[in-house]
DNA sequence: TTGAAAGCGCTAACAC
DNA sequence: GTGTTAGCGCTTTCAA
């Protein structure tokens, strides 16, 4: 008791002499009161200040107007604020002012697949799954309670499914290898992150569909999303190590950690960027905005992507029919990186 | 039912061979059970991937494992997502990982005083309160319904309420200005919010005090949090108008929006940052770092301050003693807007 | 050492 | 129209 304030349906049922059931029907709307009992339990309840238990209420419905957000390239970080990494941040706040703009509040939930599980995680409403990867266990859990859920970027496991949005990782893929190539780049090398989720897999296809159109000979490097910029240096060294006398003339980075540690280790071995090298980043953040030179990236429509991730969840929570997938495009920030003559 | 996957602990009891209450004591550790009992429990709660209901379990014990977060400015603001502001997304993801590593689920709740009442933001075992203004109708709210709670910066109203965690804003305040002095300011200007939280009043508090102790002429000038921008360039134009022929040699702003209108509508008016006027903000943004000249900031410690508010916050839960306030101090990056001989 | 039973606060059938 | 009642899944006395 107490935990909502002390009063309760009781109380109020008491007061109003009319039954707790009055009380719930009258709040809620349903059932067959008159218009006259309505009104007074009404009057009656907020009067009291009345706030039915969300709670015992959910206990009974199966809906706590909340909806779980998990962030899967942070469970796999290890690490739910890394440093100069603000991409999930912004998620997450704009993804919480667009489901409080619905009435829905936001939990934040960690990988809720292991054990102990986090406590509320398997009672929310629905989830919004950031970037689920190959086999998935956190959608297979989803799936498996039956917990309507969306994912940012499609499940690469799941190609029919259709709740999902995300950036145009394949447009921007195209127009940062354009925009090299239009700036001279005849080569151009990839760093993708090592995670198997949809951004990785399908803009390293983008890219080789991009270098097949022109013949160019793909080079495709990985580095690991948890060695941070140490992943971009050692991405660095084997680039030189590969490409000893013919250095590609730029490389596109996925996440803004390996495109400063890149540009570090470039820069240690005396190469020039962007007169030697060229370097753009697939996702803005504080690494490609510091670094020097600053690194042309691109800037996500994350306030976008909320939006059109909670229409399809709300639309999945209702039983209605899908609308998805939707995608939103980027912003196109040319810096210091790629700043060569056209 | 099925809310939790189906699995009941009415199934666990049946297919263990005994009654539900016996394997609420098994699992809980609590009651007097054999300990043969206990671990077959257990075994077949594992076995059939049983997992308590949280709502039905808090519904009973008063206790859901998971704290609320509400961001005050970010109510009064209106916006949940604010454009270059990227302090509350970063306090977020802060407290959440800090929460998770503690058992905690975190829930993020908007101003939990409005109706209709954010479901589940009354079940909450305890809040944080980013920011309480005077007045706050949240931390009556909480304080009312008797709900734990701890504040970052401390509540204005109580000067006796212990339970708060905050940059050491005075610190940095005195930090700002004698860096001003140091690059040969003579006077300096004040540009502090319009909110009537302890980070305003404070900050302008200490900033009366540099100036009684040099003798200076104090000039506080008050912009709405609300206004971003467009609040700053106002406070140039008034700046401007005041001080027609003696212009203050700097100026200190609170919010990174500000600081960036300043700039703009200082530079608008013709006057050169930092030749004229040089600017510094009490914590950095994405306005601070982009704008021209970067304007030097403090960037906030905010993994300090979560950990020391979930600190506080558990021993309010637990009903231990205070050991409030914690103050955590931010880092100084000087940068352009700030860039004279010394 | 165990089980039966009484609720937590609420909603939704079903009687009246 | 309105009230009674049976649970939702769990914890916790209290008797056995």
């Amino acid at each position: 008791m107490a935990r909502s304030g002390g009063v309760t349906i009781r109380d109020v049922a008491r007061r109003a002499g009319v039954s707790i059931a009055a009380v719930s029907m009258a709040l809620n709307g349903t059932g067959t009161l008159s218009v006259a009992t309505r009104a007074r339990v009404r009057a009656v309840a907020d009067e009291m200040e009345y706030q039915a238990d969300s709670l015992a209420r959910g206990l009974r419905s199966s809906s706590v107007g909340a909806i779980g957000l998990v962030i899967r390239s942070l469970d796999l970080l290890g690490d739910y604020a890394p440093e100069g990494v603000d991409v999930f941040t912004r998620f997450i706040g704009a993804t919480t002012s667009q489901a409080m703009a619905r009435g829905l509040s936001v939990m934040l939930v960690p990988d809720l697949t292991k054990r102990p599980t986090p406590p509320l995680a398997l009672g929310l409403d629905g989830y919004i799954v950031d970037l689920p990867h190959v086999d998935d266990p956190v959608v297979r859990l989803l799936e498996r309670r039956g917990i309507p859920y969306v994912t940012v970027g499609r499940d690469p496991d799941r190609p029919d499914f259709t709740d999902w949005a995300s950036e145009d990782g394949a447009a921007a893929t195209r127009r940062a290898l354009d925009h090299f190539a239009h700036r001279g780049a005849g080569s151009v090398a990839l760093v993708r992150g090592a995670g198997r989720n949809a951004w990785n897999i399908d803009a390293e296809l983008t890219y080789r569909e991009w270098c097949a159109e022109r013949g160019i000979a793909p080079y495709v490097d990985e580095a690991d999303e948890r060695d941070g910029e140490a992943g971009g240096r050692l991405a660095a060294e084997r680039l030189l190590a590969a490409k000893a006398g013919r250095l590609p003339d730029a490389v596109f980075c996925f996440t803004g950690r390996h495109a400063a540690g890149l540009l570090a280790g470039l820069t240690a071995a005396g190469l020039r960027v962007p007169a030697d090298v060229m370097i753009a980043v697939a996702s803005d953040s504080e690494h490609a905005r510091h670094s020097r030179p600053a690194i042309t990236a691109f800037e996500l429509s994350t306030q976008a992507t909320s939006a059109a991730l909670l229409d399809l969840l709300q639309a999945r929570m209702d039983g209605r029919p899908s609308t998805g997938p939707i995608l939103t495009s980027a912003r196109f920030h040319p810096r210091g990186s790629t700043k060569r003559r056209a």
